[in-house]
DNA sequence: CGGTAGCTGATACTAAAGATCAAGGCGGTG
DNA sequence: CACCGCCTTGATCTTTAGTATCAGCTACCG
């Protein structure tokens, strides 16, 4: 099945690529690095190099089944794209992360971004947050 | 009258620590690299070490006088910081940044947070747009 | 099966940023 | 205002994330 979807991307079904849409798969919404990816496979005793991670991360993201988020720290994280939009709320002791979607602030982005005479081509919306004290 | 800021900021006022200020002060609401800000120096025909740059840009943002920003594309960007927050939109055109701040906007995100039993720390809003085309 | 276009892994490379360290400058003290 | 200690600096080396290159391999079409 994760073979239709490489397939539809235009991309040959090989080793790697089914791997780490395994990965993927299982990771959930979980969010993991290039370099997760690659000691995960290493450690499975897979025969697989660093730069195809990267690669092949790239080739999903540009056919769209996978989404890279830019967090704070320099590294990119991966999630397998669901479909369904949501931005990220990012516990700063414990480095959860939390997905959620609010309708009316997607709203509102369009909205500002029309009265500067703008379509909205896409967003990143991080809140940083911190377990409540009382 | 930066000289103040600096010591406020537990820094003495030397002056790589003022040119930067400086320089930070004149871009005004334009975003800058610590690369940006290396050459423009270098051309003013300042002595001044790119090293230099990176630890006076960390210690400024860790005093609270300049925020960085982490837009796509792996560099850094440091804008002063000027009190009032505000989220940036940014024209994947012409890479120009519009500022912009919408307390409505906000407001939700709190109110996010809390359902989930978070307190805000923080938090980095940017839209990602393409000039109207009708 | 067999040919070939596309893929892979190893390696070299680049760019952003941080660490190190001897030499130099800021500023408090007298 | 001159001195001295300590913080800061610039040069350089290192680290880390990610990309480019390229010979050999493999998936897939016939």
């Amino acid at each position: 099945m994760n073979d239709r979807n490489l397939r539809n991307a235009g991309l040959k079904v090989t080793q790697p690529r089914k791997r780490i849409l395994e990965l993927l798969d299982e990771a959930g919404n979980k969010h993991v690095t290039a370099d997760d990816i690659y000691r995960v496979l290493i450690q499975a005793g897979e025969d697989i190099g660093l730069a195809t991670v990267y690669r092949v991360l790239n080739q999903f993201e540009a056919a769209g089944l996978v989404v890279k988020h830019n967090f704070e720290g320099g590294q990119a994280y991966y999630e397998l794209d669901s479909g369904d939009h949501h931005d990220h709320m990012v516990c700063v002791e414990t480095g959860k992360v939390i997905e959620f979607s609010n309708a009316k602030i997607e709203k509102l982005q369009a909205d500002i971004a029309s009265e500067h005479g703008y379509d909205i081509e896409d967003h990143s919306l991080v809140i940083y947050v911190r377990p409540k004290k009382d």
